[in-house]
DNA sequence: CGCTGACCCTGACGGC
DNA sequence: TGCCGTCAGGGTCAGC
């Protein structure tokens, strides 16, 4: 899409995780995307109009057709472009949004999120100082988007897994050698899995429309009443912040 | 300010 | 076959 110029937008349906502002439909036609890029979860359509912003939430997911494909259901947005084909955006559970602004990076949503993971800010450092005083879990620390963004359910376990940590354990009271451990295996976690082409557990596949590979990596995920491939034990489920997270009790602490 | 739990919504699936 | 309860990869927000 980049550098090409959107001829209409079609909005089928505005109430998404917010409602869809009348800016995209009405200030993006006729504007050239300059840019394409990313921030935490959303991606950045640049125009010299302001920015597009678009989050697939859980079950979101956008992919390019040809203008007259008929729509299906829960098709909610296409922003057609001149050269016939459209970014398609479809999300059934509507958690997605899509939103205007004409600075993204001063957006409420975006201007207190937390350091990109893979950035050079992101260390053992940063998170020791962030998270003194802290009492919540370790995984629901690495899971706020104000701490550091790009962390989900999914790899929050695999993460602690591989660092040898507890999920359940206090943030504020990991000392900061394990602190540059949980850095680093965030980082590694993270890359690899984008280099396998992220994690499809029923119905994700990436841009390129191939499914991710990663799940066959998971030591934890989805693992529970499994053996933990270090110790053999089983592997445990637990809730934390709604959210279901799975730990081997041996090699964790 | 930090933390917890409720909530947004649809579809898939298992049990009966 | 159909109904009901449960769960899902994300994230915000009110209220304490």
């Amino acid at each position: 899409m980049e550098g090409q110029t959107v001829a209409n937008v079609i909005v089928r349906e505005r109430r998404l995780r917010w409602p869809v502002p009348t800016e995209i439909d009405q200030l993006l036609p006729g504007q050239k995307i300059n840019s394409l890029s990313r921030r935490a979860k959303y991606l950045l359509f640049e125009t010299d109009a302001g920015t597009a912003m678009l989050h697939l939430g859980m079950s979101g997911s956008v992919r390019i057709i040809d203008v007259d494909e008929p729509a299906a259901k829960h098709d909610h947005v296409d922003v057609q472009l001149e050269s016939g084909k459209a970014l398609r955006f479809r999300d059934p559970r509507r958690f997605g949004s899509l939103l205007w602004a004409p600075d993204p990076l001063e957006h409420e949503l975006l201007r207190n999120l937390g350091p990109e993971p893979l950035s050079k800010q992101f260390d053992g450092d940063y998170l020791w100082q962030k998270s003194r005083g802290r009492r919540v879990s370790i995984k629901q620390f690495i899971m706020n988007a104000s701490v550091v963004v790009g962390v989900g359910n999914i790899y929050a376990s695999e993460v602690l897994f591989l660092a040898g940590i507890h999920p359940k354990r206090q943030a504020g009271r990991i000392a900061a050698d394990r602190m540059t451990l949980l850095a680093a295996t965030i980082k590694s976690v993270l890359e690899r899995a984008i280099a396998a082409g992220g994690t499809t557990l029923k119905d994700f596949y990436g841009g390129d429309g191939e499914p991710g590979y990663f799940q066959q990596q998971l030591e934890v995920y989805g693992r529970d009443e499994e053996s933990c491939n270090r110790c053999k034990s089983e592997i445990s489920l637990i809730v934390l912040g709604q959210r279901s997270t799975f730990y081997c009790k041996y090699c964790q602490r």
